[in-house]
RNA sequence: GCGAAAGUGGCGGAAUUGGUAGACGCGCAGGACUCAGAAUCCUGUGGGGUAACAGCCGUGGGGGUUCGAUUCCCCCCUUUCGCACCA
């Protein structure tokens, strides 16, 4: 047996062994319960980094317990395999999307496969294969028959320079990345998928959550952002019609002295023609059409607007109102268009305030008179109505209500909801993504491609410039096709979809991987929902969020019988590390570093002394990254796995520690030492040598059953890896110490082992191929993948003494063991008796004794 | 600006329901082994204080509730994250 801790050779053994016997590969057993535990599947960039090692360890240890408890777990990995980088790849390199992106799965697949992460590789995916995105496709289908899926006109970026659409990460300050010139906004006719349909339901059903963390939670509400008001009708005066307008506060009514529209609206242009107000309206549109209103919202704060010089009638107070433009109103919410109260909303306040218009106070405070003229700010608070008419004297609360109402008889309005959330535009100008399986043809329209001639291949025939529009224009074997309803000439769609399509339902897609007659079959039934899903915070809002609706509006389809695809969330912290920074030169890598420890860094371009100690999340550009390769390659994934999970609780940040590294190695290396040392404990049948145990070794094994209940519960309930490692740790140096004591290792024998057996089980799950090994070489016959966890007993627990703690006033005065059975009464002489409470006791009165059954006494003295 | 989370030794972190603050690991110090080093093992390690003990101080700061507060409440400071004209 060989003395040192191998683990290059260990792992290999194992992972070998894993793999030859499909020894994690599953189907459906309807005996047993089932898991199903899921990692967001990584974006197949070149190499995997640490915060996939983190994800990926936290899913495997999950995944192995959930084994060893006798479930049949599902836990599969696949690739996000569409997306921006390829494509970028292939501009700058010359190499094709798809070459690059099969080299870079390949190569990170062997990364994965060396931390032993215990995946069902049969099911892999990568959602750039066309038997993957034929059922984006195919989805797609569905959701246009449905209606979920239309084309409506939209901005984009556009880069005039470059010619080409340009995607909110390549614009950079308001510039394209690349060649620096400004991004002007274009308009197209894109894709849409209505997720407002589900807006009501996607957040009632947050409800239903109780496994994600708040935090996500609230995001995702905000996001939805849902708003209760009424829309109400102001009509146009001098024209017909009328502008329709939505609030949330149609108690202010009375106090709306002037009505907004967003620049983009469509009656801007015509309600100012033929008045003196139509080329500054006209210069107005002009000034703003081009900047998003995401860079709008950027320069918060100065409201700028134009008077249209058309007029409106409040139909509450009878008068009429001017028509403003107004740069904050935004056309995608509401009606885009507001009526202003600016005695009570601050934007309106402010635009008031610059543009001098009136400002009426029609809801007053309890404490305080407000004055229009005098007002400083918005009153937006509660209170009564005001100057409102018959509304006068109601609790605004009620008005909002009531008014609402009114209009609503009246023929002029009617309560409203609106939601922040938009419709999700899919339409991406790429090559690299799923092609929208519709073609246009000049008689017919927008016709679907017919299922039976799914799926549409992305052509290889395209080249990569960087230069003009969508890259599959290009491709003629592409773009020409026949309509497939009267068989002219038509054109295919040359948008691909959002790559947030392809990870909206990849976990279905495991459950049954090779179902080739649909996206998924009855196999689903079995394994969904997702029970725990485990990945990064960026994801809170838009990943999760469309994978709800997709698996909403599949159910709807007949897909799936679940309402929300992920009953537990876990969002892991980042992976950080300590910087250097030159105020000169910049980031530096530490192994570029001048000087020493002792007399400081320094920068070794130009001597002088290096910032350090910042810590930040892992990036290249800030050279603090630790390659896990390197890693594993140094310790071997045990330790990699180990040191990442006893770091830190998975939810928060872990700041990276070389140092720390070395104690998961050392603790590794000092556990496989133990076990090859004392070979005799697993020949040796004996519980040694007959005696009955002493005190100290009874209270040994109790310690081992109460490691395993906490480490039990830390896993089980609350995912608290560190601490359950930490305990077994404890339970290590317990055993180590007893087993240098040669008439403790006679003796207790039969202890040690049982506490050394749980040991390499309780670790099973964190480094899977040293157990594994251990577990073998202690005798055992039967693989470790196949042994239960271990139960604790409740006898075992039981406590012969108890160390009770002794107070006075809330201070600790003394300490003293008792056995377990002790009565109360007993317990509070002893401590009224122990001489260094008696001193603190000297001469006061006791006015109260407080006991707490096993742990303490406080006694309360007075004086 | 609004919202949320967090702040504990030299460092990462623990204390799960209000009951011994600092588990476990790192680092550091002393010792053993060694010609020496590395590795390994043992002991110690919140601060101050003492010959040693004791008492004393201590969970960002200030107040409160309680027999007892890292934990609950109020105010303030700092950091991180999210949202940021959504009418």
């Amino acid at each position: 047996m060989d003395q040192r801790y191998q683990a290059k050779a260990i792992e290999e053994k194992w992972q070998k062994l894993w793999a030859d016997e499909q020894s994690f590969e599953v189907t459906e057993d309807p005996a047993k319960p089932k898991y199903y535990v899921l990692e967001m599947f990584p974006y197949p960039s070149g190499r995997i980094h640490m915060g996939h090692v983190r994800n990926y360890s936290i899913g495997d240890v999950v995944a192995r317990y959930k084994r060893m408890r006798g479930y049949n777990v599902l836990h599969p990995m696949g690739w996000d395999a569409f997306g921006l980088p390829a494509e970028n790849a292939a501009i700058e390199r010359k190499v094709h999307p798809e070459a690059w992106t099969q080299e870079n799965i390949l190569y990170m697949k062997t990364q994965l496969k060396r931390m032993g992460l215990s995946y069902d590789w049969r099911r892999e995916l990568a959602t750039c294969q066309p038997e993957y995105y034929r059922w984006n496709q195919w989805i797609f289908l569905q959701f246009y028959k449905k209606g979920l899926a239309y084309k409506k006109s939209s901005f984009v970026n556009w880069c005039p320079s470059c010619a080409t659409v340009l995607a909110n990460e390549q614009v950079v300050d308001g510039a394209c990345w690349r060649c620096d010139s400004a991004v002007a906004q274009k308009e197209l006719e894109q894709w849409f998928f209505r997720i407002t349909d589900y807006a009501e339901e996607l957040l009632k059903d947050l409800d239903q959550l109780t496994g994600w963390p708040d935090k996500v939670l609230t995001m995702q509400r905000n996001w939805i952002g849902k708003s209760i008001g009424a829309e109400i009708e102001f009509p146009l005066v001098g024209h017909d019609g009328a502008l329709k307008i939505f609030t949330t506060r149609p108690d202010t009514i009375y106090g709306a002295t002037f009505v907004s529209l967003a620049v983009e609206h469509p009656l801007a242009l015509q309600l100012s023609s033929g008045t003196a107000q139509a080329d500054a309206v006209k210069q107005f549109i002009e000034r703003y059409k081009n900047i998003s209103t995401a860079k709008r919202g950027a320069d918060e704060g100065e409201k700028e607007g134009v008077f249209t010089g058309a007029y409106c009638r409040n139909p509450f107070t009878g008068e009429d109102i001017p028509i403003y433009l107004a740069n904050f109103v935004l056309m995608e919410y509401g009606t885009g268009a507001v009526m202003a109260v600016p005695a009570h909303d601050q934007r309106d306040f402010e635009f008031a305030k610059k543009y001098s218009l009136p400002i009426r106070v029609v809801i007053q405070p309890k404490d305080q008179e407000l004055h229009g003229d005098t007002l400083k700010e918005a009153y937006v608070d509660e209170g009564v109505m005001r100057d409102s008419g018959e509304f006068s004297g109601t609790a605004n609360v009620a008005g909002k209500e009531k008014i609402a109402v009114y209009a609503e008889a009246k023929g002029f309005g009617k309560k409203a909801i609106r939601f922040r959330l938009r419709d999700w535009g899919v339409s991406r100008q790429r090559y690299w993504g799923t092609p929208i399986p519709i073609i246009y043809c000049d008689k017919c329209g927008a016709v679907p491609v017919p299922e039976n001639f799914l799926p549409v291949e992305l052509p290889k025939d395209v080249p990569f410039s960087g230069k003009g529009g969508s890259p599959l224009q290009e491709s003629a074997v592409f773009l020409h096709v026949d309509c497939p309803k009267c068989g002219a000439q038509g054109r295919r769609e040359t948008d691909t979809m959002d790559t947030f399509v392809d990870s909206s339902w990849y976990y279905l897609r495991y459950a049954s991987a090779d179902a080739n007659s649909a996206p998924v079959d009855a196999r689903g039934r079995y394994w969904m929902a997702v029970d725990q899903y485990i990945g990064g915070v960026e994801h809170a809002v838009l990943h999760l969020l469309y994978a709800r609706f997709f698996t909403k509006a599949l159910r709807d389809i007949g897909l799936t019988h679940v309402d929300e695809p992920f009953s537990n969330l876990l969002t892991q912290g980042m992976v950080s590390k300590e910087t250097y920074k030159c105020a000169e030169h910049g980031w530096l890598f530490p192994n570029e570093l001048a000087g020493g420890e002792k007399d400081g860094w320094q920068c070794p371009q130009c001597q002088r002394a290096v910032d350090k100690g910042r810590v930040e999340k892992m990036s290249k550009s800030k050279k603090n990254i630790i390659d896990p390769e390197d890693l594993i390659a140094a310790y071997g994934a045990d330790t990699a796995r180990l040191f990442t999970l006893f770091a830190a609780p998975p939810e928060k940040d872990l700041e990276w520690s070389d140092q720390g590294v070395e104690g998961a190695f050392r603790f590794l290396t000092r556990l496989w030492r133990l076990v090859q040392q004392h070979g005799e404990l697993w020949t040796s049948n004996g519980s040694g040598d007959g005696a009955a145990p002493s005190a100290e070794l009874r209270e040994l094994r109790r310690q081992v059953h109460r490691t395993i209940k906490k480490v039990t519960d830390d896993i089980d309930g609350r995912f608290h890896f560190n601490t359950a490692i930490a305990a077994i740790m404890e339970l290590f140096n317990a055993l180590s110490l007893a087993a240098q004591d040669t008439t403790k290792r006679s003796a207790g024998a039969a202890i040690i082992r049982e506490g050394l057996e749980s040991i390499i089980l309780l670790l099973a799950p964190f480094v899977p191929h040293v157990a594994s090994e251990l577990w073998e070489q202690s005798g055992h016959k039967e693989r470790l993948d196949r042994v239960p966890w271990p139960s604790y007993s409740e006898a075992a627990l039981e406590e012969e003494q108890l160390l009770i703690v002794v107070q006075v006033n809330g201070k600790v005065r003394g300490k003293m063991t008792v056995p377990a059975d002790i009565t109360q009464e007993r317990i509070e002489r002893m401590a009224m008796e122990d001489g260094r409470v008696m001193s603190f006791c000297d001469g006061k009165k006791i006015t109260r004794l407080v006991y707490v059954p096993r742990r303490l006494v406080n006694i309360v003295v007075e004086g």
